[in-house]
DNA sequence: ACAAACTAACTATGGATATAGTTAGATGGC
DNA sequence: GCCATCTAACTATATCCATAGTTAGTTTGT
């Protein structure tokens, strides 16, 4: 249901196409919401039938049309009521931990690997979102820049801070699991080099 | 498809009733991964079809029967290769973060709130896994104790401590996001205190 | 002139997951 | 004796989500 309300948040920036939503989606926002194409079309349609959304054509080159999707006064009361909702805590549920909990029947080759691949993982993620923190906090993130533009400078700045605060969220958690990566090739070696 | 290496990770302890596993889901096994009964016992079945699993009916009361899973060798097999082969990154996809980077739309009443929910959440969660963790170490865990019994103390060693390590992160992830919670509860008194 | 890459908006399918039940026997307390 | 609660094994329904496409128009480089 989250999708939904990441959605309003997104266009609350500035107006967009399905197809700008996406790439959004698969750049920084993905950083707190991933969705395919396939949520997220079919889902701006049920919004829009919701009322959620209205959407213009917009011509694109000489033949072809584009939609472009606006929130309503009723997408943002929706919204401002998600996010006066109490939270429903997340469940448990990520593979890397189930693994690493049973090791022991993998060889420490094999931990070795999925270890490093995890580190890859996480250093690529943790720059990626040190990266997108420092536009934010220099205000050149360009869907922020579009939401400030429209703010008072009080506001322009509560917005920049909370951005930022999720971020730095995002970072400890990544800074986290690295560290618990590391601990893990120091327990490989100890179980198997000594 | 991690249920299933999940279910079967949990039957290597010893062979269970698809009651015992939805139990021990609810308990201990939900701190690495939650599943609820129709996702648990439609997903025996088809392990049981595919040859990963065999059952035992053993007699419950009077009348009763009730159906005991065991983990096959194609079972053990399959969890095996799943073990040593790569994990495929997590999505991010974490609606308190998301909240967190649109705090300004709600008040600071309600962030307070919704903060105070997430910390008395985490603080549970704690407790909870520094609970479980210390089973571990002192081995009176009993899905773990049942499956000592059938290990060497080398093997024994190992197991206990992968399970303490994926423990270990979970404990410092648990940590990290209650530092985060108190971070953001001093931006908002920042914010709307001065 | 043509191809490659990009923009746009989807769809089809299957598997994963959540919510909320049902049916039936067993056990313990009063 | 009977009620509440527990054990056992499901089912029904709907939504969420991932993978992998399709169709069509646009822009850019050579």
């Amino acid at each position: 249901m989250s999708l939904r309300y990441a959605l309003i948040a997104l266009l609350t920036g500035r107006p967009m196409t399905g197809y700008d939503i996406s790439k959004s989606f698969s750049r920084s926002v993905a950083h707190v919401w991933h969705a395919p194409d396939s949520q997220i079309y079919p889902e701006l349609n049920r919004m829009e039938r919701d009322g959620l959304l209205t959407s213009v054509e917009v011509p694109w080159g000489k033949k072809g049309t584009k939609k472009e999707y606006h929130v309503t006064d009723a997408g943002l009361a929706d919204f401002r009521a998600w996010m006066e909702s109490p939270l429903t805590p997340q469940r448990q549920r990520d593979p890397a931990y189930l693994k690493a909990a049973y090791f022991d029947f993998a060889d420490p080759a094999s931990v070795r690997e999925q270890l490093r691949q995890q580190q890859a993982y996480w250093e690529e993620q943790l720059s990626m979102l040190e990266g997108t923190r420092a536009t934010l906090v220099d205000r050149t993130h360009p869907t922020l820049a579009a939401r400030l533009s429209k703010l008072t400078e009080r506001e322009a700045e509560f917005a920049v801070r909370y951005k930022v605060y999720a971020y730095d969220g995002l970072i400890a958690r990544a800074r986290t699991e690295l560290a618990w990566i590391a601990d893990g090739f120091a327990l490989v070696d100890e179980l198997y080099d000594s």
